[in-house]
DNA sequence: CCGCTTTGTGTAAACGGTTACAAATATAAA
DNA sequence: TTTATATTTGTAACCGTTTACACAAAGCGG
């Protein structure tokens, strides 16, 4: 295996030119203040420990060389990127680019620098992009959802990354994760709509694919009425893609099936501002035909001819928890956040008692 | 200087202890499958040069003992981070974030992974975020708009860092930025609204601190104008914050002036949207009464009662353009992109010829 | 004035990869 | 067979920081 032997020392480097100026940054400045690299570095790093006097020097030579420090090279030596990665299913969603940009601000504030991907609600490619942030060295991850590949947990813990997954809350997984008990919520707002008289829903929702926020929110919806003896008929229950266009074409075959629903509870914003634009289309009353609500509050929604009742989420509030939570862990500091975060209905003009010439089912379109 | 002379060669490490499984990944891979670590680096980077019989060892080596390579190691060594940095003024506005989400794809496909941050239209915070990012050793960087930190041209000097400034393009800066031509895009729409018959305009726009691009978009409106001996009156020019409530507070304002104009330009979708709504409010007739056009198309526009006139730019484009550029130049390679990105108007309901009734300078709201 | 701490600084070995160069081996040409 | 050439592989010096350890100097109570 072994193959050479004999070679005796040869000259250290290639050529016996010295290679222009190939000092590297912190060792350039240190020979221009008259230092070891050492102490230059803890100039940077521990000033406290250096003498007024040398700082001063090192400090002059710094800005004199115009010196960056290379961080790569520091990631090396200690073992800290102060970088962490947030993989989300999509920016173009309120929530989660309120989220981010949250989280970049509180990120940024301490040093630490965001990576960031989209997983397109695609498990796999989420895997993926977590193996390649990895790879880079983060110290930390933010994710979305608690379903995950499954490989996922041997990988995070060969290198021991911290992990917290947001905008999911339940108590069983405390500690965990951040966010709305999303369950819980429209649990919620399913007991209000039921309260104020409703019997016949009807749902139009995104995709479940890959989503347990939005399976938990439709599991609530479900339970709340089950409790009441109610539950959602097959023709009243329309999935679809995630835009206001698809919100009125579901709302529109959902509101031609009979009996007729007077609540219709969708999955998020852009659905709910879709059903509330094509009941105009149709000319329907809303709330008196039907009532309309949504998840996730965005202005439009506040301020169209009609208001729309929704749930709101502090996502820049669940954005911001977890980047400190993630912080918090990675400088072993004690941190006491909120895992659940806020949420509140947001009651508006879309929502109202079912009007009595709708109980009787009859009527044509 | 020179401190100590005399120790005598000790044994390199601290205590005699080997520290227990002190071999580093690659290392450790190395003995596992009986080669060199060059060996092992080169079946990673360039199989071709490795025999496939090692080939086979090694993999099997990795993956028994779930390496993941070291991508901070490997960044000091290749000096090449496979990192690129963007900073954007906001990720809440539709189509910064949709760029965002095609240079993340495009980066992706390619290996590399995206750095975020959001300067919130600040040039200082820009700034400081930009030398973070150099720091962390980024290969490219991805910006918007061509105004900048004054010391930036000096910092990137330093480390030849490649750049590209998006959502502006103008034919003086060709090749240094990719997006539209925003004067002439209000340049144009402006002279559809002229043609119209249109004379007396109002403005509702975004501030342009620290936003050369909505700087352009003004003075494409300006010097539309001016061709035809026309200005803006000043009590017709409202410059606000970025929401549908200020276009609603901002259209209600320029709305109850003299001469009344019959024709709002709004510097970005929300603000056209939210003067719509207040158009409806006010129980005006878009675009019988006054014609509302607005900057960026958001879904919301083509579904409200009265569709809105816009201009449609291709974020993605932009963005996937933007990435390609950088990475093509990173790998010197030879690309062919277009600098200037496709943009339309897209005419809808909300803009048309004025009503004759509008002429007469008179009548109260 | 001497040992004892404290404080400030320097030396050099990591960190975990890549890669120039040399050596060994296989292949082709003569 | 011999020599020239191409292909594989190994050795060890980097990449630019940090930091354990050693040492010198300064401060100090006895």
């Amino acid at each position: 295996m072994s193959t050479q032997g004999s070679s005796e020392k040869k000259p250290p480097n290639h050529a016996g030119q010295p290679r222009q100026s190939s000092l590297a940054g912190l060792r350039e400045v240190a020979v221009a203040a008259h230092v070891s690299t050492a102490t230059v570095s803890r100039a940077i790093n521990t000033p406290h420990l250096v003498s007024p006097k040398l700082r001063e020097r090192i400090h002059q030579a710094i800005d004199q060389l115009g010196w960056v420090p290379d961080g790569t090279a520091r990631a090396l030596a200690t073992k800290r990127s102060y970088t962490i990665g947030a993989v989300f299913p999509t920016l173009t969603h309120g929530d989660f680019a309120r989220a981010t940009t949250a989280i970049q601000q509180e990120l940024q504030a301490r040093g630490y620098t965001l990576l960031l991907a989209c997983s397109d609600y695609d498990l796999e490619q989420e895997f993926q992009q977590i193996k390649k942030f990895i790879e880079r060295g983060v110290d930390g991850l933010i994710l979305v959802g608690e379903n995950h590949h499954p490989d996922l947990d041997k990988l995070l813990a060969r290198r021991s990354v911290p992990i917290i997954n947001t905008f999911v809350y339940s108590p069983q997984t405390h500690g965990t994760c951040i966010g709305p008990d999303n369950r819980k919520l429209f649990f919620d707002m399913t007991r209000y709509l039921i309260e104020m008289g409703h019997v016949v829903f009807a749902i139009v929702a995104q995709s479940v694919q890959n989503n347990d926020r939005a399976e938990a929110r439709l599991q609530g919806i479900q339970d709340a009425l089950a409790e009441e003896g109610i539950a959602v008929r097959p023709q009243h229950f329309a999935i679809g893609q995630w835009s206001i266009s698809e919100g009125r074409h579901l709302f529109r075959q959902v509101m031609a099936t009979q009996p007729r629903p007077t609540a219709v509870i969708c999955g998020n914003p852009y659905l709910a501002v879709g059903a509330y634009l094509e009941s105009i289309s149709m000319g329907l009353e809303v709330p008196q035909d039907v009532s309309i609500v949504g998840y996730d509050d965005i202005e439009v929604m506040n301020h169209l001819p009609v208001s729309l009742t929704t749930v709101r989420v502090q996502s820049e509030q669940v954005g911001r928890n977890a980047a400190r939570y993630l912080m918090a862990r990675l400088e072993d500091e004690a941190i006491d956040i909120p895992f659940q975060c806020d949420t509140e209905i947001v009651i508006r003009a879309s929502s109202g008692p079912p009007s009595r010439k709708n109980n009787p089912a009859s009527l044509s379109l």
